[in-house]
DNA sequence: GGGTCGGGCTAAATCGTTTTAGCATGCTAG
DNA sequence: CTAGCATGCTAAAACGATTTAGCCCGACCC
């Protein structure tokens, strides 16, 4: 009993039915579907076909819609074309960010993804893995996500924490980026630079803290503990909070200007950061850039709205996520090679209103 | 020659080895494949089997690390636990917000999704319509994505452009939300109000104009056509980059002001029309919201950190996302029965700074 | 003592492919 | 005449699970 009984498909689109298998275009040709198999793969083993032959079972294929059925060929061939991605909340710009970048190469590379989001905590990290693993990802990549454990695949970490044997590590090229803004701000003539540090536990701040104080030595600046910050982030997980990040620019703007220390510019940790003191410094009655020039960092879609817009480092997420994507196949295709070092991915400078000559310069 | 010769695995945790299957637990135990597939699945057909049978059985899993191959179980049972989201760009906030709710609700569900950006090319959204279904997903949900075929799967569609037959639409009530935002300029006794329509081709164009013209008459609000700009959009397919929004927000918000119409607030269409209005208008020397109060759509992140801070109707995108993937879940639990009906998501008012009572009005 | 019943398990088919090993057939070379 | 070798294909064994249909054995009943 044909489940179609009665219902004629006239169309000459694929037909709706029950999805089409191997074995139904083999019958239509009267051929095995070893043969079938053979052509549709175009296998080297098929050279012993005719190419009559071929042309007809590639005719009867697409004549019946015939689609292969990809469970069946990820069983036979253990490969599943597909990564696994965890990051920590998907919703979040830096992620999205990065997470479009992956989508592009992998998606133009015939490979899907699965993607988890672990919130920060550890233990879903260790389920999500799990699972991801269960589902037979063929590498991993990892998006501001810090591990301990080595993990059971090939990876690549995006603004990973730290250097783990055998996995790849893309991030953004610090010492660039710091002599960007650096530079930037010397050049138009300030001396006296306030800087607010990242979170003691937050991915980037040891590295871009480094970065700092060797451009700054390069440029001849004096880094004056009194005009630095630490931002304290508040409970852990919290940091992805841009509120948060707000409020803490809000407040440590006004703390920098308690300390009654002079500076003529602000290098913050990041963009929202930035933007919080930025409104700080306003209510105190400074202009911004005449009195004070402001450089944020990461250059999120708020940025351009400000007012004054934001001048900042904007680091490349999506060429970051590409990268990082490009690299995970490169490492699957040539299994069992030594991983390639590091790739650090070059920021740029997004120069608009915020920044310009400090006071009493011309 | 076992591939871990000479090396022991001393530790207590699970073997990292060659994969352990269904196969090498039942020889452990000395039980056929089929019995350790009964108790591992907790089958109803396993209740013929003695408890300690069954412990013997999942602490030799335990041991061995056993976990069952996702793949063969999703060839054999024909089901696969993982839907197919298809949206236009995977790192806008619109689509990535909804998507931190699909995920939410999916992953607890113990399903996976994969994610294809179509960039609103048509034909690209048809292959990837094809891989989708190729990879075996169970359903669909789309993300401001317009479709024209029927799909070929249960499908939940999130501010989709059109009703179509056997696919369940989830949207914001747009009602409440012209509601909100209406009845809270007219409370602060605004009268000759603004309007920016969204583009011709923009999914929420319609029902939104529709619901504002409903609210504005419930609340006895005229709605003068030389106060109503309709946003046009740039190229088809531009609608999504928000500089262009911005900047469409900033040339219309002058335009309304050269008609030299008096108006003492303004309704734009989404939040980067708002902030650029806003530029616009305090350019011209009004103040906001003393001379002019203003109103966003979306409550997108910048919204919060504008100065002053945008007052906007906000969308629930999380909430959007889980119930979509709700939604979805619910039709391919109950195959066969009629998807429900359209599922309408209430926005909420997010009161901020840049509205409050018109000029002279107290 | 034969039939029945139920407890405890298993053989084998199946999902839809890929891949290995090899089978006919006919032609050619020696 | 026969070994050898293309040519054109196919049978059957994977891949790693689930699931259907029973098998065997002892206890119980009459």
């Amino acid at each position: 009993m044909s489940p179609a009984r009665g219902t004629s498909p006239p169309r000459h689109e694929p037909n709706t039915g029950k999805p089409v298998r191997l074995k139904d275009v083999a019958a239509h040709v009267g051929l095995s579907p070893t043969t079938v198999s053979l052509v549709m793969n175009r296998s080297p083993a098929a050279k012993g076909i005719p190419p009559e032959t071929q042309d007809r079972v590639r005719a009867a294929a697409e004549e019946l819609g015939y689609r292969p059925n990809f469970i069946a060929r990820s069983l036979r061939r253990q490969r599943t074309f597909a990564v696994g991605v965890l990051l920590p909340e998907i919703s979040e710009g830096y992620a999205a960010g990065v997470l479009g970048g992956i989508e592009d190469q992998l998606l133009q590379e015939g490979y899907f993804y699965l993607v988890a989001g672990h919130h920060s905590k550890p233990d879903l990290f260790d389920d999500y893995l799990q699972l991801l693993t269960e589902r037979s990802v063929e590498g991993l990549i990892l998006v501001n996500t810090p591990i301990e454990k080595p993990l059971p695949l090939p990876a690549v970490v995006v603004a990973g924490h730290r250097e783990l044997a055998g996995v790849t590590n893309v991030a953004i090229d610090h010492q660039a980026a710091a002599r960007l803004a650096l530079g930037h701000l010397a050049e138009l003539g300030h001396r006296r630079i306030a800087f607010f540090k990242g979170h003691a536990h937050s991915a980037d701040t040891a590295a871009r803290w480094q970065a700092i104080v060797s451009a700054a030595a390069e440029l001849g600046l004096e880094i004056d503990p009194r005009l630095t910050v630490q931002l304290s982030g508040g409970p852990a997980g919290e940091e992805f909070s841009p509120e948060e990040g707000y409020r803490e620019g809000h407040a440590f703007g006004r703390k920098l200007l308690e300390r009654g220390e002079p500076f003529t510019a602000l290098f913050a940790f990041n963009d929202v950061s930035a933007i919080g003191a930025m409104r700080a410094l306003s209510e105190s009655g400074l202009r911004i850039p005449d009195d004070v020039s402001v450089v944020g960092f990461d250059d999120i879609l708020s940025a351009a709205f400000q007012n004054p817009s934001l001048t900042t480092v904007r680091q490349p997420l999506q060429e970051m996520g590409r990268r990082a994507a490009a690299e995970l196949l490169n490492r699957l295709k040539s299994a069992g090679e030594d991983p390639a070092g590091p790739v650090t991915i070059e920021p740029t400078l997004v120069v608009r209103d915020s920044t310009g000559p400090p006071p009493g310069d011309g």
